[in-house]
DNA sequence: TTTT
DNA sequence: TTTT
């Protein structure tokens, strides 16, 4: 049907990149939401939004996303369960992105160094996708290009 | 900071309607929102998202809501924890609705049996909220009057 | 950077196909979409949003919308600007959708005669893309069925 | 019924500030949005939207937000028309805002000095509304503070 | 009438 | 040029 989200927020950590068995690249991280509103006490809350990304945005997101930055994320609302160790169904809300936004620039002499001229974007590549697996390098001047979307990668392929 | 969603899916559940201790009326189901793609096996699935509404729009939601009826929700992510019977810590992502569409009329002969010519809509009322409290009956000839963020403001009165 | 728009409302006439001059199918209609308050005469009005929509998603479009067809439409704001026959430059906005969901069927017995079980949508192709082109008749079992995004085309294949 | 937009981008001038004959604050600007796609000549065009806010919210936006800078806008597509001039019917398009966020501080020494630590924000007020009118200034230590759409209510008040 |  |  219908599924959009759209968040600002800030980065709870360093992102973690990981690969499918099927070497398909993940990221995730989480975004701290400030709320528009207080609480009961005069303070306010955030909430923290668990972030999906798959294949080159994963990888783009793992190589210019660090803990802090302010960033907008845009993508769908996913659910899903697994059985844990102690074989209780766990259920887990995230979003999947197809559109991430780095607001801040990488000015400080991280390992990137980069410095993103007022933000860079990138979207999720077309299904077509020849894109790198099995590596974090894209060796891509731009690494702010553009693309479509899709998603043709089962959940089986997920690493966690 | 930023924090929307828009969700087009069918109610898994008729919705159930509580009160706090100090009597606020808070609603919840859940929306199945189908994916816009098909599994490895062919398969459309869906996602399964919790959503709450609070006060007005929690009795009209109650009121006007069916299981399988297909409603359009907008809001905000919401996450929070609380520690559970066993003592271990339980997450929850649900998304908090201020405004409700219901897509598709009541026409069967249910115990609303109203007939919504072509969509009824609600939004939640301004924080000012003298909202009716302690009862699900609006005594309201139309539930879906108005709403939210009115501009009582004529075009007249344009600068431009 | 980030252009979302997600609408919902009903078409003020059926929708208008053309082909660019390569080609390229093209379908625009315009929607009505009810305001959530009243006006100072307490009249409730409407916002009329002119919408464009590319190639398969155009002939989905064109094939199974109709005049006051509720219907959700997903996109981003564009705006472009012409000189028109008297020399003067005109301003346009609108909206080019890569998402369309249809949410109610064509039951009246119309060309199209079919009956869509509760909601069918559309999503604008990936750039792979080997769409149809030059004909309006899909010959596709199942109109709503999926996929990515992205827009290669220029304006000046517009034909309006 | 259901009409929402979310925009990021940079003001292409600094905002205007005028007021209703009954002393409203109506605040426009416009915001260049890159496109996240490349013409024919590989060049990245933008999509420049009208925005407009009303009283608190436009004078916040008229201290706050100057030429070039990053912003992220949320709010409704709203089209009206009149006739110019030369008795001419005019048709126009733009965003009426709700929620503002700045997403650059105010670092250069204009006049508004203030130091944004990480994105300043405000909503557009409930209607029940005593706003300030017939001034531009507000006299608030904390131009980004709260707002809008609270929820005065407690995790404990939960009944689940 | 367009921003970095 | 506007829908139910």
């Amino acid at each position: 049907m219908l599924n959009r989200v759209i968040l600002i927020g800030r980065l709870t950590k360093d992102p973690e990149l990981r690969y499918t068995p099927a070497g398909v690249a993940v990221t995730q991280f989480s975004l701290a939401v400030d709320r528009n509103f207080k609480d009961q006490n005069g303070e306010r809350e955030a909430d923290f939004i668990n972030i999906v990304t798959w294949r080159q945005l994963a990888e783009t997101c793992a190589n210019y996303l660090r803990k802090g930055r302010l960033t907008a994320v845009e993508g769908r609302i996913q659910t899903r369960n697994y059985d844990n160790a102690e074989g209780k169904r766990v259920y887990v809300t995230e979003v999947v992105a197809d559109n991430v936004r780095f607001l801040e620039s990488n000015n400080s002499g991280n390992r990137e160094g980069g410095s993103n001229n007022g933000g860079g974007f990138t979207r999720e590549e077309g299904s077509g996708g020849n894109f790198s697996r099995g590596t974090a390098s894209r060796g891509n001047q731009d690494p702010f290009s553009d693309d479509g979307k899709p998603i043709d990668i089962s959940d089986d392929d997920l690493p966690f």
